[in-house]
DNA sequence: GGCCGTGTTTGCTCAAGCACAAACAATAAA
DNA sequence: TTTATTGTTTGTGCTTGAGCAAACACGGCC
């Protein structure tokens, strides 16, 4: 399969283009170009000129601010099929505010921020599934933002653990394995706290017989009663 | 001035509709109706249909979600001019995703969202602008994640006295006065802590010369320094 | 003036969680 | 296999800031 069709049949499956026409659908994959990313490596730093914009297509990556103190703050994990760095087609010129770093060997098709706003002026329908996605992820900074000033760190933990089982969990027979490598570190930027803490926290639950863990591994074997630690109920 | 004359005035103050014709202009004011309600009172609860957008006319409001434990917690505050609660408007029988509470007595513009969602479809210009307001606002809001979880509560405290005071600051002899009423409550749901801590900083920077204090009232007579303790460097 | 309500201050206590250090384990490289 | 590297655990001390309660101050109202 080439470029051509793989970029075709990916945006098919993209919730940005839900509903769009066969001919839109073509029209963005021919601006696209394949972008590939070794693991820690970078689609984009915060600051740069956003003049792509981008939707995975193997691999993972995370979206993070860094702030001046250099602590790095974890936005979103970012999963195949999503599309990511949207500002430049939106307002010329702009920066992209937060960085992109691929936590393995990724892929993404990279599409100009130019021709793409062009596009959008053309074809309405567009903008619309555009402005679902920020409505949605608007939703989703205003929830991480009031969970983080109002629920305690253990919460704060389940919560991560929880998404990121929904996210990319499988189902063993001891329970849901999170399948791919994070550290206590990449944990503890996710649910704004420190590697100890995190540490500690999970060895806590372990003792308890809640989850099992390893080296960067993480299986939820009563995800039930995590559920439970998420809502805070006990 | 009528309604109508007074619709097309203000929407041309607003950001969204910056570079609108004036058929788009006229489009939109025709659509809108007024709306008043007295301090306390609510524009629009979390989870409510969103069958409407609004313009803030007069006043201010908070934009705020409620926890399940009942606990607030403030995201933004509204201004004269500005455009909120715009969900409905993109996305079908979506509800709000938070609560708009009147500051004071305050007005506003309401746009059904049904027929802008329309007028949308026709003027692919207006969707660019919504979309740079909400862009803008992701940005914002991934701020003040950050800031949530890397900075301390001094900063934050500091950071809410400064935006209020670029927001609804005045000029006086003694350095810049934040006009409107904030209790030391409002002061906390906005940087994400207790009255309590509030209180103690302000009277620790009172006590340095940096503000002035009184009963729902703050000035900045040393701004500089205040901007200083924001940025974490001392 | 005296009273009341609402907002504010402040002292005290306590738990959460951060920071550092040091030991330990697992994996990769030589 | 040995060694280096990277990730993880755990102990200790300590700071921050939340929570509670009680006193206080200001403004409006009778």
């Amino acid at each position: 399969m080439d470029d051509q069709a793989l970029f075709e049949s990916t945006l098919r499956r993209v919730a940005v283009f839900d509903g769009s026409s066969d001919a839109d659908i073509k029209a963005v994959a021919r601006l696209g170009i394949l972008r590939t990313v070794e693991e820690d490596g970078f689609f984009f730093m915060q600051g740069d000129p956003a003049e792509y914009l981008y939707i995975m297509l193997n691999g993972r990556a995370k979206l993070c601010q860094i702030a001046l103190d250099g602590q790095q703050v974890n936005l979103r994990t970012l999963n195949p099929n999503e599309l990511f760095g949207a500002v430049g087609a939106v307002e010329k010129n702009a920066p992209y505010p937060a960085c992109a770093q691929a936590l393995q060997d990724s892929s993404a098709i990279a599409i100009p921020s130019d021709p793409f706003h062009t596009l959008l002026e053309q074809r309405p329908h567009l903008s619309f599934g555009l402005m679902k996605l920020m409505t949605s992820y608007i939703q989703e900074m205003q929830d991480r933002y009031r969970e983080s000033v109002t629920e305690k760190v253990e919460q704060r933990i389940a919560r991560v653990l929880l998404r990121l089982a929904g996210q990319t969990g499988k189902r063993v027979e001891q329970g849901v394995r999170i399948e791919l490598p994070f550290s206590r570190q990449d944990l503890a930027e996710m649910a704004g706290t420190t590697l100890y803490t995190v540490s500690r926290t999970l060895s806590a639950w372990e003792k308890q017989g809640l989850i099992a863990t390893g080296r960067e591994r993480v299986t939820l074997t009563h995800p039930h009663a995590v559920m439970r630690l998420a809502e805070g109920l006990e």
